[in-house]
DNA sequence: CGTATTTGACCGGCGC
DNA sequence: GCGCCGGTCAAATACG
C-alpha cells in the first residue's frame, strides 16, 4: 500500500533496470511483451537471452504470435513461459495480428500489453506510476486472486493486472495494458540499465504528439 | 474528512 | 438459452 507516495523521488527508485530496492526480493525472470494481442511465448524455441539490452530479435521472425502451446497458457490475452526460461526475456510485437479472426478488437484497442512475470514476495512494485485497485477477482486456475489496477492518472487509461504464478506463488506476473500518455509522476530514472530489463520501458511511454484517440474511449461507463 | 481500498454484484462474451 | 469465466463498477469500509 501508499507505495505511491515517493517522498523522496530523487531517491534509489526501484526500478527493473535501476537500482533493485534490496528492501524487496525482486528477481526478473520472465519478461513478456507483447503488442495487439500477440501472445509470446519460447520455452521450447529459443532462449533469448541475448538481447540484453537492445538487440531485439524481430518478433514477427521469432516468436510466436497469437497462438499458445507450452507453458501456462489460459488467459486470453497471453501465455508466459517458466521453469528453465528463468532470466530469459521475451518481446512480442506482432504488426497488428492480421489473422485477428473475431477475436474481436477488444484488444487492438488496447494495443499494448506488457507482461512481467517477477519473483517477488510483494506484487506491489512501484513502476513510476500511481495505480488505484478497482478490482480483484480470483481465477479460476489460480488459487490465487488477480488484482486490477488503473493508473490513477487522469487522462490516462493504463491498466495493470497483477496475479500470482498458478504453479509457482513466488512468481508474480504483472501485466500491463496500455499506454501512459503523461509524463511518470516520479522520476524514472532508466538511463543506464545495467540489469536485464533494458528499454523495454522505453517504447511504452511513446510520447506520440499525435496520438489522441488511442485507447481512451472505449465504454465508458456503460453498466449501471 | 478525504482518499484509497475492499468486496460483492453486474455485465458481456464464449462455450456448450 | 443457460452456465461459466473474466473484467469492471460501485457502495461501503478502512486508513491517513
Amino acid at each position: 500500500m501508499n507505495f505511491h507516495q515517493n517522498p523522496n523521488p530523487n531517491m534509489t527508485h526501484n526500478h527493473f533496470g535501476g537500482n533493485i530496492d534490496p528492501l524487496m526480493d525482486f528477481e526478473l525472470s520472465d519478461f513478456l511483451v507483447f503488442e495487439d494481442g500477440g501472445v509470446v511465448l519460447d520455452h521450447h524455441h529459443h532462449q533469448f537471452d541475448s538481447f540484453s539490452s537492445q538487440s531485439f530479435p524481430s518478433p514477427e521472425n521469432n516468436f510466436v504470435s497469437s497462438n499458445d502451446g507450452g507453458g501456462g497458457c489460459d488467459d486470453n490475452y497471453g501465455c508466459y513461459t517458466d521453469d528453465q526460461t528463468i532470466n530469459s526475456m521475451m518481446i512480442g510485437a506482432t504488426s497488428t495480428n492480421t489473422n485477428n479472426k473475431n477475436r474481436k478488437n477488444k484488444m487492438d484497442e488496447v494495443g499494448h500489453r506488457v507482461a512481467f512475470k517477477t519473483k517477488s514476495e510483494l506484487e506491489i512494485m512501484d513502476d513510476g506510476f500511481k495505480w488505484r485497485k478497482y478490482g480483484k477477482k480470483s481465477v479460476k486456475n489460480s488459487p490465487n486472486p488477480r488484482n486490477y489496477y488503473k493508473c490513477s492518472s487522469g487522462g490516462c487509461n493504463v491498466k495493470k493486472r497483477v496475479e500470482r504464478d498458478r504453479e509457482d506463488s513466488s512468481y508474480v506476473i504483472t501485466t500491463y495494458d496500455g499506454v501512459h500518455n503523461h509524463e511518470t509522476p516520479g522520476v524514472l530514472y532508466y538511463n543506464q540499465m545495467p540489469l536485464m530489463a533494458p528499454n523495454a520501458w522505453n517504447l511504452q511511454p511513446n510520447h506520440h504528439p499525435s496520438h489522441s484517440h488511442s485507447n481512451s474511449h472505449s465504454h465508458s461507463s456503460s453498466s449501471s
